[in-house]
DNA sequence: AACGAAGGCAACCGCCTACCT
DNA sequence: CAGGTAGGCGGTTGCCTTCGT
């Protein structure tokens, strides 16, 4: 949270630390009239003192609609396992493919469960995941190896994380596919076909083939449920902020979709999901220049510091001493109710 | 009840890249 | 083409809460 105890200024009297509801209502009102974009510009229209950075990043982590609160579902976390064996630390990449979910949000759990694993001296993929990985991989060609084949790290180096089986060749099938091993909820829930995922649909092709080669070699088969998780993650997903206006209210260009989706005529038409992934920069949507606007805003509130939390009558107005305060039944870190009122 | 460790997460930092002039 | 700027991304930090002793 706060790195600085809030409301420190920063060189050039930029603010630091936790926003208040008072920023965020600047931010949320600059953004309802201007679009997101030009955050240097947030500044100087609105007076608050933020840098565009922190501006964009308040936007995109915290005060977006469509934003999916709470705890990951079973399946959303399978699916950050299986799009972090094949693709590594790319948490844009991976949020892209959990709507509502944020890269910070994904990054913060990784972090947290890598943590937890290496400590109780865990595998960092379940068995069953590690072979759905290694499955996905060997149904792939790898779009970045060299002409020798080697597969070649991507330009940021953390790419891939080695599984198991071959550190020094991820992209190498294991020498036997072994044998599955129930997943630690013992149920598996299918992924949703959803046309603005392509890459997920052919991931659940691709898982089906995994599981059908799985039964072809053994049995009994895993048993598979659809839970309710399965559809939420997957793009049926019950946003927190039901039955709102979408964003943007900008109409589309041409070939362009909202940034949590992906063009289904090119992303993976004639490439493997793998390609997808690796040369996903090109083909992801790049964010429009223009500014997008935006219609309508959720209503928040908000959870005043502890340090100086204090019995606050009619609290719901900004604070001039850079407090904000809590609502009973809001979430304890995010500072914020998601009901989504909207005005 | 007090204390420390662990968990959780918002926010900052530095680097990189795309775009503009 | 070079330099400047804005935005995006991944890594890291540090505060607060929860849990265990």
């Amino acid at each position: 949270m706060a790195r600085s105890g809030g409301g420190v200024e920063a060189g050039g009297g930029l603010k630091k630390g936790p926003w208040t509801q008072a920023e965020d209502k600047l931010l949320v009102d600059h953004v309802r009239r201007h679009g997101e974009g030009n955050w240097n510009a947030v500044r100087r229209e609105t007076g608050l003192q933020r840098c565009g950075k922190s501006c964009r990043l308040r936007w995109a982590n915290h005060l977006r609609p469509n934003l999916r609160k709470g705890p990951f579902s079973p399946e959303e976390e399978r699916q950050i396992l299986r799009l972090h064996g094949l693709i590594g630390n790319k948490w844009a990449r991976i949020s892209s493919h959990l709507p509502g979910r944020t890269d910070n949000e994904i990054k913060n759990y990784w972090n947290t469960r890598l943590k937890r694993r290496q400590r109780a001296g865990l595998p960092l993929y379940p068995p069953d995941i590690e072979q759905e990985i290694a499955l996905l991989r060997a149904q792939n060609v790898n779009p970045l190896a060299d002409a020798d084949g080697n597969a070649s790290a991507s330009a940021s180096g953390s790419f891939p994380p080695p599984l198991l089986y071959d550190a020094s060749n991820p992209f190498a099938l294991p020498p036997t596919v072994p044998s599955p091993s129930p997943s630690p909820s013992g149920s598996y829930s299918p992924l949703m076909i959803n046309q603005n995922y392509p890459l997920l649909n052919q991931m659940q092709g691709m898982q089906q083939a995994f599981h059908h080669h799985l039964a072809s070699q053994q049995s009994p088969q895993p048993v598979f449920h659809q839970a309710d998780g399965g559809a939420a993650a997957l793009g049926h997903v019950g946003f927190v902020s039901s039955g709102q206006p979408p964003l943007p209210t900008r109409q589309p260009q041409a070939a362009e979709l909202p940034s949590n989706q992906f063009d289904t005529s090119s992303s993976c038409s004639g490439g493997g999901l793998l390609e997808s992934l690796l040369l996903g920069d090109d083909r992801l949507p790049r964010h429009h220049p223009t500014m997008v606007k935006v219609s309508s805003m959720p209503a928040l509130s908000y959870r005043e510091p502890v340090s100086s939390r204090l019995p606050v009558h009619g609290a719901a107005g900004s604070d001039s001493d850079g407090t904000s305060h809590c609502l009973p039944g809001e979430d304890m870190h995010h500072g914020a109710t998601w009901n989504f009122t909207f005005d």
